[in-house]
DNA sequence: CTGTATCCCGAGAGATACTG
DNA sequence: CAGTATCTCTCGGGATACAG
């Protein structure tokens, strides 16, 4: 395996893992620190509880995340970032100010193109 | 919708597109300026032509790559990054060493993980 | 409250064959 | 060379039901 600086990022080694639909959503709420299963999803719109606790496992199991359950009577988790999970949400934040920024140029590019090139009948 | 800096990422509006399997390995492919088609797909390991035909489109779609065809024969298709393009490349690359930076590290909590979880049998 | 276990479904990935 | 057209298949998303 080459070591060069950004050279062929054969298949998805670009990132460390294939992030799924939720994960960097998840990050991004953590950014205001300590959060409780229930309350992320709240805070998320309508994801799913499977989804929710695959990416949460998945982020814990990756160093992103910590989890900190309370062997308590309702039960209670915790969801922190940890280090690593706080660089990532830094690059999130970059790609989500981007996205912000060209939002609109993107959706004209997409209307430009469409016109040219939508032929649906003859 | 608010516009308040980078709150409620609510569905997946974090990006202005949901990348595809091959959408950032694509724009790091055009860093070093134009190529065609069949050059990109050799570069890439063994990316399905429909893959990479999609992938592409909605590339040139949102303005992120720019699509020059020649009516020579045999065809020639030249593929640029815009300036737009080139900022997704910067944030791709942002990515890319963060990935490499921290490879091991995630690796490493993955074992860890994996090693304290995994129950095959009682 | 915080999950796991199922089931269903559609989207995306990939292989293959064919066309301008 | 540069694609499109099909087909298959797997994976992830989503809803629902159940458990500790």
């Amino acid at each position: 395996m080459s070591t060069s600086p950004l050279d062929p990022p054969s298949g998805h080694e670009l990132l460390v893992v294939r992030p799924s639909k939720w994960t960097l959503v998840v990050v991004v709420q953590l950014r205001e620190g300590t959060m409780r299963f229930n309350e992320l999803r709240r805070n998320m719109g309508g994801v799913p509880q499977k989804s929710l606790s695959q990416t949460l496992r998945e982020l814990e199991r990756d160093g992103f995340v910590t989890r900190t359950a309370y062997a308590t009577i309702p039960p209670r988790v915790d969801y922190d970032l940890t280090e690593l999970g706080r660089e990532v949400l830094t690059l999130a934040d970059d790609f989500h100010r981007f996205a912000q920024r060209n939002r609109e140029a993107v959706e004209e590019a997409r209307r430009l193109f469409d016109a040219v090139d939508a032929r649906p009948s003859a």
